[in-house]
DNA sequence: GGCTTAGTTGACGTTAACGTAAACGACAGG
DNA sequence: CCTGTCGTTTACGTTAACGTCAACTAAGCC
């Protein structure tokens, strides 16, 4: 609180990040407004971002991205910037981390899992496909109907 | 259309569907009034869902638990449940799984990322609790503020 | 000084994805 | 016959995550 504007700490005004991000300023004001980054101010209340506002903002979209809403984001920032200094408090934090570990774990291999999905119903396209030309060149005519029901059950 | 009902062929009511993937009735409802599902129905009306239709919902539940929107979801399952036939169709729906198969890779690595960053945090935080532990036993003080600013930059 | 541009707050609008309630029909049990 | 349960449609309510607009201030520029 002493010191804070003191030339070498490298600051951004809201729309350099907006634009760097590839959000809107609105956006911006509305994660403070839930409490989930607090920017430092000129005494003019002009907002400015640290380096590690930035950082906070990228970790808040990137989570935004997969299902996380902005609630549980909070939690997951509260819980990792406050300042614990108690013993237990640490624990409860890690074990928390540990849990959020889970869960991206558990997203990761569901992802993968809709990856293989796709990736066989693309497969049973380009089996169509390939018989496809297989009969243009042929000029032979063998129904084949593949029925989509039967996938990934 | 002929013959729909063979007895053989196992088909649920809402409800069942409803309660075994854990969303409401009116959830499943709204999918069909988006044309994302159809199911058949009996002459009076009442809706069952075949064995095709549960995995198909099953898929817009995964899909939904990352970022995709429902229309995003319509968009893929349209392309693939259509039946196409010509060959251009085909491959333009093979380079569209392409697409999508990229898409889910990066949302992967993405998440891997962000399992990174909160496994950084995490050590932290171990690292504080080691340092805690070790001045409760050795009764000596000594300051050491890791500000979480300068993570993941 | 006047204009433009970037910032602020505050209020209201909007959209997706459902929840909830009303009003009805079909059927089973007592 | 009455009640309850399960299904249907229609319609309106709700919440999160912003967009949009108005009214204002301060700084820079000619």
């Amino acid at each position: 609180m002493t010191r804070e504007d003191r030339g070498r700490q490298e600051s951004w005004p809201i729309s350099a990040l907006a634009h760097e991000l590839d959000v809107s300023t609105r956006t911006i004001r509305y994660y403070e407004e839930l409490g989930l980054i607090l920017p430092g101010r000129t005494e003019r209340g002009i907002r400015f971002y640290s380096r590690g506002d930035r950082a906070r903002l990228r970790l808040i979209l990137r989570g935004k991205r997969f299902g996380f809403s902005l609630d549980q984001i909070r939690e997951m920032i509260e819980l990792f910037a406050e300042d614990r200094t108690g013993c237990m408090q640490l624990m409860r934090t890690i074990e928390y981390g540990n849990q959020k570990l889970a869960e991206i774990d558990e997203k990761i291999s569901e992802l993968m899992q809709l990856r293989e999905d796709i990736l066989v119903y693309k497969q049973s396209f380009e089996q169509k496909l390939l018989e496809e030309t297989r009969r243009m060149t042929d000029e032979c005519s063998s129904s084949t109907s593949s029925k989509w029901t039967e996938i990934s059950e």
